[in-house]
DNA sequence: TCAATATAGTTTCCTAGTCAACCTTATTTC
DNA sequence: GAAATAAGGTTGACTAGGAAACTATATTGA
């Protein structure tokens, strides 16, 4: 073993790799539609529970709350979702789906299948469950719960 | 089959999420040392070839030849790599480690060594290289070569 | 041969994050 | 029940990158 390992030496870097790659081409996809991955994943969120505070989406995503601040502003600007108050908490806001939201995510899920879809084809079925295995092992032993949005 | 699917459904959701971790905690194992992972990429691979032109960084690192001549700026303020000119063709620039950048990159080899055996410990040994194996099918037969930073 | 075009790098402007300071409202504690 | 502290959210300063315009030098081809 060399001192000074190759860069490919590393899991990390491979992942990372892969991993780059099937988000740059999905971020071209939804680029059509006029959102970013991380737009996405904050409609999808809210696509199931409306009404969310924007903390919760914080810890959801895996991004501070002035990110989230920031996101939720450019999707009120495209009125793909819309912020009212807390009426319990006057501090507190939350987000929900406009009508216009709500018919942009199907449209997206279905962006977001063919996508995977057609980069892990190169892989044979069980190759395929194998990789979701392990990294659902890796998912659960390290407890990530946030959605990566990066 | 929902009509919209789960977030978590897509393979490249879980890849992500996995591939953030993973570089979250070598960004700050490398953040001790006073480096970026860009910057620790960019080192190392100065380290096995020594005086090369920034667009050859450019396409291996898979970044734009504005951003490496940013991270080429920032490295040299950090006084760990050098920058001449090439005589052959005035246009074009050499890059290369200095002293010091040559003494760092075993420490951060160290470090990215370190960092990735620890998070793959949670496999055993035989998933670890089944991993590596499905990884390194992706990136074949998608011909990917970049090597990823951000 | 010299005009058109291509290439190497840098710079400017823009985007999307982080971090930390901040404002407002709630909660705790004395 | 008022003062201290915490919590929800926004904002401003900063960072790292991409895209495209730009400068300078090389190469091509009529």
């Amino acid at each position: 073993m060399a001192i000074v390992s190759d860069l490919t030496a590393h899991t990390g870097y491979m992942l990372r790799m892969v991993s780059n790659a099937v988000s740059q081409e999905f971020a071209r996809a939804v680029a059509d539609e006029g959102v970013t991955v991380a737009e996405w994943v904050m409609l999808r969120s809210l696509y199931d529970n409306s009404a969310v505070a924007p903390s919760a989406l914080a810890s959801k995503m895996g991004m501070t709350r002035g990110a989230i601040s920031k996101l939720a502003d450019r999707l009120l600007e495209k009125e793909l979702i819309e912020r009212t108050g807390n009426p319990d908490d006057k501090r507190g806001h939350r987000l929900s789906l406009s009508d216009a939201g709500v018919e942009k995510v199907p449209v997206l899920a279905r962006l977001a299948d063919e996508n995977d879809a057609a980069f892990f084809a190169v892989l044979s079925r069980k190759e395929h469950e194998g990789l979701r295995r392990l990294l659902h092992a890796l998912i659960d032993k390290h407890r990530l719960s946030g959605i990566p949005v990066d």
